[in-house]
DNA sequence: TCAAAAGTGTTACGTGTACACCCATGG
DNA sequence: CCATGGGTGTACACGTAACACTTTTGA
């Protein structure tokens, strides 16, 4: 009875001039089963502790940081183990934290991180958790305002999109990448620009209602009008 | 320690010529809290039943019915109450139910069925619980072949669409529906045809492989070939 | 012959994507 | 003056929705 977390870490979202890279730290097993392998962190549940509350412990446990985002996942039971004669219950979630801001990244005991093209042997099925929580965070990134998490409080286009490419690892055309993000209206220009190298100043940007609302409703709406006149 | 399950019961699948409705049967609470106000059908966790066998458990004496599609939600807990030591943790399933499999409809004690637009005070935070599961099955049956559980083995178009409009709770264009289900590959003409009325007889479908494929890789691409000659 | 559902064809429009091109800057 | 990323314009493929139209039946 206990959570576990897939923690999607973003590295190098401070160098503002390569693309970042999603990394994951994974915990060896010190006992049967699956010994030797790596599994996800994890807490037990205990009496006054939210499920998101326990999750939270085993990412800060784990990484010493904070979430900027966390979500629950899926929940997965075995009717076999138990040690309370119950079945065994383990509840996944998802995180995303920024590892730029650990910076003796805190190396915990049998703590250790790999990028998302090099996984070890994973212990339980894990690996389709992690599968899973990667298949989610590239969805919601599409409609949701995740990444204003993962960016500063102002930020150029190219920035966001960097982030944007990490995590779905894939380039993304800046000109179509610009225009998709400014019709959604979920960020706003400052007004400022930022001069970062012999270029062209970027304009900087800034989240329009942090945590919030992508597009109000009636503008949707607006948005699905293209008939009325047929009638 | 516990599953809740929300039940959607398609209801009318049988009646060829009007759309079905659902429906959802909910329990009384006969304790506090929330006494009088209704509650998701549940079941506690027992040692040896996996998390999916419980919710079924709930299915069968709820309605007396087996789930013709079962899904988990998402998972609740509270960290107050407890029995164990534990927190109180509640996994939420949906499943879909043919309702005209019943005849005598199993009135349990303290079950009621409402229809979606009519629910009645719902106890603790059960109603969320039920829009999202409304989102997910509308969600789930643009891209599955869900309803194929909830027709018989051959069909008509035009009560597979009503199966559809029920779920959707919206009317489908006729001729548009025929294209995009068809162009999905998921149903196949069986050469068959249904009179059914004063009007021309409807060619009978079935589910090209009931439970999985939607459309082979290969085939999509097929489907998609409709340009070439711009080149 | 007529109402009604089955089925076909066509058009308008939005969205995603590729890519040509101009702009502003620092070296 | 030129390489570099910032930023604009545009064209096309494709999917979706609206709707006019033809077909086939039973009454």
């Amino acid at each position: 009875m206990g959570v576990s977390v897939v923690i999607l870490a973003l590295d190098g979202t401070n160098r503002a001039d390569a693309r970042p890279t999603l990394r994951i730290p994974l915990v060896r097993r010190i006992r049967q089963p699956f010994l030797g392998d790596w599994a996800l962190p994890g807490s037990r549940l205990r009496q006054g502790i939210s499920l998101e509350a326990a999750a939270s412990d085993a990412l800060l446990s784990t990484t010493g940081l904070d979430a900027r985002y966390l979500e629950q996942l899926y929940t997965f039971g075995d009717p076999g183990r138990s040690s309370s004669g119950l079945p065994m219950v383990s509840i996944a979630y998802w995180a995303l934290i920024d590892a730029d801001e650990a910076q003796g990244v805190h190396e915990a005991r049998n703590v250790q991180w790999f990028p998302l093209n090099a996984l070890p042997s994973i212990a339980f099925d894990h690996r389709r958790i992690i599968d899973y929580a990667l298949d989610r965070i590239r969805t919601k990134i599409g409609y949701t305002d995740i990444a204003a998490r993962l960016v500063g409080e102002t930020f150029t286009l190219s920035q966001l999109r960097r982030v944007y490419e990490a995590i779905l690892d894939r380039t993304l055309d800046p000109p179509n990448f610009r225009r998709s993000i400014l019709a959604s209206g979920m960020i706003k220009p400052t007004g400022e620009v930022l001069a970062r190298g012999r270029h062209r100043p970027a304009a900087l940007y800034r989240y329009a209602a942090p945590g919030a609302p992508l597009s109000s409703p009636s503008k949707r709406h607006d948005g699905r009008r293209h008939d009325e006149r047929h009638a």
